[in-house]
RNA sequence: GUGGGUGUAGCUCAGUCGGUAGAGCACUGGAUUGUGGCUCCAGUUGUCGAGGGUUCAAGCCCCUUCAUCCACCCCA
């Protein structure tokens, strides 16, 4: 082997390409019709929006970044993941100015180092949408119901949309406190792993999949029993506008986020189809974020979804590729310069055109018209060129008929 | 960072007790000198992941290493 890719991070190909143009045209239209706009933004950042946005004891930020220094010394990060950057143009970029609702959607690469998996990479894209500026609570739905209606459009089925509150710095603490009270007295019965978590972030306890713990937590309370007021009246719209506008969700109050900056409605789109990664797309609300980044303090609410895991989900090969219009074989080195000329004309007319160019045999060259699945085949001889013509094949009806040179674009087309 | 599985032809994989490297698919050519798919015939393709060790002899046994997949952790 020579020079190979790094680790967790992989080449598309011709023949899943397609999926991923199939996934990222949908996300334009559907977004597109929600009235949002695309933002782009650069891959690497200055390492500590991550660190201030994230969250400094995040597994993100402790130990998954891809950080180093540049020759002026600055210390820089591949981005992790989408919200920091958006936020972070839209206070330099004062976009608030521009209007007091801001719609955003960006894709592309994301990085973290982590040990690569089903599901998992080092570099993976993501497809995001971000809504700065609106506190109601119909924001919430309709951005739950863009991604509704995204995955229907892109035909995900077989995924359940999870929904919860996680509070504000108001209530949560609170909350915190009453988890770890009942924790307490149950330590024992938590796995070695949550017995640290117990200290350094109880909350995830509640999403422990070994079932001592989910036994032993089955009673613990439940952050929506603990929300302020504000939170719940929130959370109550949420839900109330989501069964107005027919949006199927459950609501999971045990669900935890790795990022430190949400707050009030966290949602996840989960699946059992990817193995260990049931998350297909997940997100929130970040009303405190992009005050903290330094802008003013306006709401924000966004997801973001995992490329390569819809991919997955879809099956290689699920979007094929256009097959060519027409083949053109020749016999002889006369037809096949004519076809050459020929087949760029049509070419330049918006016809796929394909042609031989080892000089191989009709029969090699019908074969490569039939693999490459062409519509048509042309078959240039020297007898029908004398008088302009050749003949015309349909490689789906195997039918064949002489066509005059001159008016050859003028029967594709209409043929086609 | 931790644990397990797998590395043999372009692809999917066989390979017995340690004894000269195999099949299917794909590809190329032919049967049909100017007609694809189906069929038949023929042919090409190997650093057996790499390095070392044991042995008369290693794809197979031992050690090391690399890659990859899956899982833990965490997450999209």
């Amino acid at each position: 082997m020579s020079i190979t890719a790094i680790k967790g991070m992989n080449d598309i190909l011709p023949g899943t390409v397609e999926t991923w143009q199939f996934l990222e045209q949908k996300a334009r239209e559907v977004f597109g019709t929600y009235g949002f706009a695309e933002i782009r933004t650069p891959a690497v950042e200055k390492t500590e929006l991550f660190c201030r946005s994230i969250g400094e004891t995040t597994d993100i930020v402790e130990k998954e970044m891809y950080t180093f220094n540049d020759k002026s010394g600055n210390s820089l990060t591949l981005r992790p993941e989408g919200t920091a950057p958006v936020t972070r143009s839209f206070i330099q970029n004062r976009l608030h100015t521009l209007d007091p609702v801001s719609k955003l959607y960006y894709m592309g690469p994301m990085f973290r180092y982590e040990r690569p998996q089903k599901g998992r990479y080092r570099q993976f894209h993501q497809i995001g949408a971000e809504v700065i500026g609106v506190e109601d609570a119909k924001i919430d739905a309709q951005v739950l119901a863009m991604l509704h209606h995204y995955a229907c459009e892109i035909g995900i089925d077989a995924v359940e949309l999870q929904v919860n509150s996680l509070g504000c710095p108001e209530c949560r603490p609170g909350y915190r406190k009453a988890l770890i009270g009942y924790l307490e007295k149950r330590l024992d019965a938590l796995c070695a792993e949550c017995q640290r978590r117990y200290t350094t972030n109880p909350l995830r306890v509640l999403d422990c999949k070994a079932t001592g713990c989910k036994e032993a937590t089955v009673d613990a309370p439940s952050v929506l029993d603990h929300l302020c007021s504000g939170c719940e009246i929130h959370f109550g719209q949420v839900k109330k506008h989501l069964q107005a506008l027919a949006i199927p969700f459950s609501v999971n109050d045990r669900m935890v986020r790795g990022l430190d900056y949400y707050v009030r409605t966290t949602f996840e789109l989960v699946t059992d189809q990817l193995g260990s990664q049931n998350a297909v797309a997940a997100g929130g609300r970040y009303d405190g974020l992009v005050e903290s980044l330094g802008g003013p303090a306006l709401p924000g609410i966004g997801f973001a979804i995992g490329l390569e895991r819809l991919v997955l989900m879809k099956g290689k090969d699920q979007v094929v590729a256009t097959r060519p219009d027409l083949f053109l074989a020749a016999l002889g080195e006369d037809a096949a310069e004519q076809a050459f000329v020929l087949m760029s004309k049509l070419q330049r007319s918006g016809v796929r055109a394909e042609m031989d160019y080892q000089g191989k045999s009709l029969k090699a060259q019908m074969r490569r018209a039939n693999k490459l699945n062409a519509r048509f085949t042309l078959i240039l001889g020297e007898e029908e060129l004398r008088n302009g013509s050749a003949e015309l094949k349909d490689m789906d009806q195997s039918s064949q008929c002489q066509v005059a040179l001159d008016g050859l674009e003028q029967e594709l087309l209409s043929r086609l």
